[in-house]
DNA sequence: TTAAAATGTTACATGATTGTTATATTTAGT
DNA sequence: ACTAAATATAACAATCATGTAACATTTTAA
């Protein structure tokens, strides 16, 4: 089943959100409204995949409300569009500034404002395209398959990469060599438990100072501490 | 980080070219200036999202340095503004046959210049989102099944296209065996992976140096490093 | 139908990854 | 500190994944 793209229209005048919802739905949108900054910011922002945001309203305008957003990290990565009624060179500057993703001014086509929303959404797309887990500096792409430290890029063998994503997937965790080995090795090898310590051991080595974070607990296994 | 846009102004009045680069910078843009056709032809047009072009240069004159553009497969989808003091209906006809995508008269104000510039570039987003994928001097058209290189055409055979294609759209991802099977071959084919392989490599070798660009990642798949 | 092009398969070479063994070091408990 | 158990580490061996050439089969176009 596909999942419908959630979109949120901050606008205080009451026409305008509902001629902006009646037409993203029709191309298949899920559409929320607020109108007023304060009225979004009470809602779970997170649930949205894209905000179109006025640039007049009530107590704070747009670009505070888009600066705002930004600020916060959770939400930091929701594409933003502007709509202006303005187009005065600090406008833009200032929107751009405060990293909003597209601007569009008013009145605008409709037809002009879907293609906005789809480019800009697809550009997006493209980064949730990674699956990124971080710990302090040191990084890994689930899709890319790649671990970066100190923005340097760190060459792991497959064995040493997914151990590495299943301790930082539940850290402080132990995991018993044989939970290790369920969880990285083919289902139908056969190895001893030597062969995982002289593993962790390979990647301990590679990852930098990060090597001591992962922790051997006697007797138990091995694990992240954070 | 938002990436900025190159616009290439190319007009022997340096006065002109001053006035321009200051208020399109001013835009956001980034602008170089040329004087002559022959002057810019010396320059990686492939750089510049956009050409400015004055009619009436030295040796050659706008249009027919716009032809040129279009001629090359590498530069011909750049869009390109004609500047003109001629208003008649035949140099009108000239340049679009030529392929110039919207042209402005002079004496011209700037605030209507800067508005055909951002309308143009508006266009071509959409229309290079859509059709042409571009790393470098790589370019594949989905549309004509068309891979350029340096302005050479690659012949491509229909599984080379479409892996190609497959590691363009999403740069860095590492595709395993399985999943580029599943969007490449049909669905019914049963291929063993040495199949899939060998076609890599039969893509590396016609796609030249950007062959070390599809990158093996042992025990997972490939993918394409920019 | 025939020839050429595209795609698939096989077999082997090569280098990287992974496994094992042997020995050193660490740890926990006394 | 001493001992036994557990783990670290180095060196080497075995295996695995991929590259590649040559050939086989299928598809396409004339």
């Amino acid at each position: 089943m596909e999942k419908r793209v959630n979109i949120l229209v901050v606008d205080d005048e009451e026409t305008i959100c509902e001629v902006l919802k009646i037409n993203l739905e029709l191309e298949g949108y899920n559409v929320d409204c607020a109108h007023s900054a304060e009225e979004a910011s009470k809602l779970q922002l997170l649930n949205y995949s894209l905000i179109l945001l006025d640039v007049m309203m009530g107590e704070m305008n747009g670009f505070e409300f888009a600066s705002l957003i930004r600020k916060e990290p959770l939400t930091a990565n929701i594409p933003i569009i502007i709509c202006t009624a303005k187009d005065s060179d600090t406008d833009l500057i200032e929107g751009f500034n405060r990293g909003v993703d597209d601007y569009i001014k008013k009145p605008f086509l409709m037809r002009e404002l879907v293609l906005r929303v789809k480019s800009v959404l697809r550009r997006s797309d493209k980064n949730t395209n990674s699956d990124i887990i971080t710990y302090k500096t040191l990084q890994i792409d689930i899709i890319k398959k790649k671990c970066i430290i100190d923005g340097e890029d760190i060459q792991l063998t497959k064995k040493e990469f997914e151990m590495l994503q299943l301790f930082l997937g539940t850290r402080e965790k132990i995991f018993s060599r044989e939970e290790i080995l369920d969880r990285v090795w083919e289902s139908d090898v056969l190895v001893i438990d030597r062969t995982i310590d002289v593993n962790i051991n390979r990647l301990r080595k590679k990852i930098k100072n990060y090597g001591t974070n992962i922790i051997t607990k006697l007797g138990y296994g091995y694990g992240f501490k954070e």
